[in-house]
DNA sequence: ATGAACTTTCAAAAGATTTTGAAACTGCAA
DNA sequence: TTGCAGTTTCAAAATCTTTTGAAAGTTCAT
């Protein structure tokens, strides 16, 4: 909301807090956690591999913080780690391409979800089922029912787009004005 | 993943408990509290108006907690009001229309969030870019410039989801097996 | 106006999640 | 083998979120 502060000295990093701050929500959102996407962001703007310690030290993380981050961004391929020949300390990086990184994320987590929720709903339409002269029952697994319809939808409809890259994006194919090359790989696989 | 469970007698309600807390894991993955998407959905299944005693008793929820989940849903226009004649009591009902919830939820909350990131994103370009001479300066700006297009991007492909309600939906048209009637409204609007 | 029935509010309690920091661990080099 | 630089782990602490429950507030009938 309010565009003008941090006046303060700017120390070359802090542009990249701000982003990381606003990349940081976006991935909260997104149902992960905010320092993660801190993380990332860092090792997205440095664009070369960074230690650990400094990630820390530009967030103001303890070593044992940015350690579990590490961790768990790799376990989600969004981080790798690079050897560096000659050193002895470790060096991370960011995975750059988004649609990667947001198909491995939607398959993982996404798909694990709605198995289980589809699962469920479906034991509770079957307890429904079964009972058929319970008062309601009819009415109340009709309803269930769609509950699971619409999940299945959705679960496939988010797996054609994860798969074919495409959701109709043509409308407004040229109403960014920035060199964006988002989804830049082979453009049919 | 176990799915025998919950043998004990059922008292009617259990399939919709089931239910209830698939729909609730849903909308914590969505960002709100399960509690809502409980809340919800047993307005959902009931398929009638019901008081909100009813709901904190099937939930085992004290009357505050009701209260609020009400206000909240309310609020995203997910759940309804409804005044019975002659009855002291307030009843509530849920909005069924999956589409409408979804855009609704979409255009208050996603957009919000969007904007402010965006808007975050372009003071960190512009930060960077106005000190060019700070080494590695162009290179950051850069890839905050690429995160804003990606931002930029996501936004109006959602945008434009939301207002078309196309995303290629075609090549699955018939992969399920329900009375769905999903995204039901006015075809064009 | 009063009281019964019901709802809302909100501070405190409970609960859950995240972060810390210190100890344990891991090579590696001397 | 010991010490060092760096990393991981994990229990405890800090922090954040959710729920409760009781008081205040509403509304309506009398």
């Amino acid at each position: 909301m309010s565009e003008r502060e941090t006046p303060k000295l700017d120390d070359g990093h802090e542009a990249e807090l701000i982003a990381a701050e606003a990349i940081g929500d976006v991935i909260e959102h997104w149902g992960f956690r905010r320092v993660l996407g801190r993380v990332w962001t860092i090792l997205f703007i440095a664009a070369e591999p960074l230690p650990a310690a400094v990630i820390g030290e530009r967030l103001s993380l303890s070593a044992g913080a940015v350690s579990m981050s590490l961790t768990e961004l790799q376990r989600w391929g969004v981080v790798r780690r690079v050897f560096r020949p000659g050193e002895r300390k470790e060096y991370f990086e960011a995975e750059t391409d988004f649609w990667k990184m947001i198909s491995k994320v939607f398959d993982e987590r996404e798909r694990l979800l709605a198995e289980s929720v589809r699962a469920r709903l479906e034991r509770a339409v079957a307890m429904l089922e079964a009972r058929p002269r319970l008062p309601g029952a009819e009415q109340r697994a009709d309803r269930v029912r769609r509950l699971l319809s619409f999940v299945i939808v959705a679960e496939t409809a988010l797996d054609g787009f994860i798969r074919s890259r495409r959701v109709d994006f043509s409308p407004f194919g040229d109403l960014i004005r920035f060199p964006l090359r988002v989804a830049s790989r082979k453009r049919r696989a």
